[in-house]
DNA sequence: AGCTATTCATAAAC
DNA sequence: TGTTTATGAATAGCT
């Protein structure tokens, strides 16, 4: 660059090291707007200096929905594995990220609102957008997929209770006993160990009911941590 | 640049906006390089062309590991809550808590918006938002789900095993001693109730499939209306 | 933080 | 895509 070419290693004098730091961020930041509009490209730029603090540029939208367009790219790009236990890591990853998303967004229309003013009928239109979301999301799915679960733990309980009457009348047999009635698999024996599926009270009938608290995971009440 | 200053706006002709992409993004790379040794910073660039294909830069280590970095910077940013990665169900708790805060917040600005204006483009931003946060809490429920099922079906199995191996020995043994037929706990008598493990289509095989559309609910497909 | 002397990046053309 | 070249941009070393 300027009076005298610049040695491609780090920069040892600490100070120098700061100014070069600030003024080629600057110009790498510009570089990347100029990208971005020029070619219409989205570009997404994560700085850390040398002590740890960020400096973060997104050209459009913000930089998590950019890591999230990132991460879904690369599980495009290694497709043809199936689910592996990989995945429960990149999932929370994932899921940290929607949330500093919503953080953000959070903090966001607080700032906007403040300044301006309010339509009820706009208002009204979110209640609406929210109710349809709570809605969704204590849909119908969990509470099929909970008696799934119900179903196959019922019927777990069913086989636990015929086996053990099998090994039960086995050694009876065995002892040369062979006078003993018969126990099949009914409702008398089969009841142990599984619960009646009459007796759950299904935690996900509630979908409707929208005066509960959004973030109150009833399914925890019945032992589950959904 | 050269011959000619350069408009700050999208380059219309394809073919020229194609070859300053790749100029421009190679500088940039090479910049951000630059910027790394001399100043010691660790650099991540995403770049999604027009269309849509990723070109990405990280300085040191993984893109991933940046990412990280970022998040817990984020996080930092927000609170003072320690993540470990590696324990899924403290990671659950603290999502948990997550949306416990943020249930809160939304409280508060339904609270706040009384009186104020929002604009269409701030519901849908939030519509987003909220859209993408629920899919991603359906996805985590959905695979714990998905294995307390698979654990349960691998249950079923075993027992079922042991279930008929019994029964086979009984028959033995009862042609050997007496003729009475047993009853025992097969799929004949068991199959009131619950249904066969083998009619339930798992409607939990596409928690890794982060491509859908958020509002897609590709889980119908599955024959479930969720 | 501003200011230049330089080096660098790159638009256009091949 | 790679090379060349003229020229605008970026910036190192100073204030």
């Amino acid at each position: 660059m300027a009076r005298g070419k610049v040695q491609m290693r780090r920069i040892e004098n600490p100070v120098h090291r700061q100014v070069t730091f600030c003024k080629r961020r600057a110009g790498l930041f510009k570089k990347a707007k100029e990208l971005s509009v020029l070619c219409d490209a989205q570009i997404g730029i994560m700085i850390f200096s040398s002590h740890g603090k960020l400096y973060e540029l997104a050209t459009n939208g913000s930089m998590d929905g950019l890591i999230k367009k990132y991460n879904a790219s690369e599980d495009a790009q290694s497709e043809g594995s199936e689910a592996n236990p990989q995945d429960a890591e990149r999932e929370a990853i994932m899921l940290k990220q929607e949330i500093n998303l919503l953080h953000k967004g959070l903090r966001y229309m607080y700032g906007i609102q403040t300044n301006e003013h309010m339509n009820l009928d706009e208002l009204h239109a979110l209640e609406r957008y929210l109710e349809i979301w709570m809605c969704n999301i204590r849909s119908v799915k969990m509470q099929m997929m909970f008696q799934e679960i119900e179903s196959l733990k019922s019927k777990e309980g069913i086989l636990k209770a015929a086996n053990m009457l099998l090994q039960e009348k086995q050694i009876v047999e065995q002892n040369g006993l062979m006078d003993t009635p018969q126990m099949v698999a009914t409702e008398q024996n089969v009841h142990f160990g599984a619960p009646y599926i009459a007796d759950i009270v299904n935690p996900l009938t509630v979908y409707t009911d929208y005066s509960y608290s959004y973030s109150g995971f009833r399914g925890s009440e019945m032992g589950y941590s959904y």
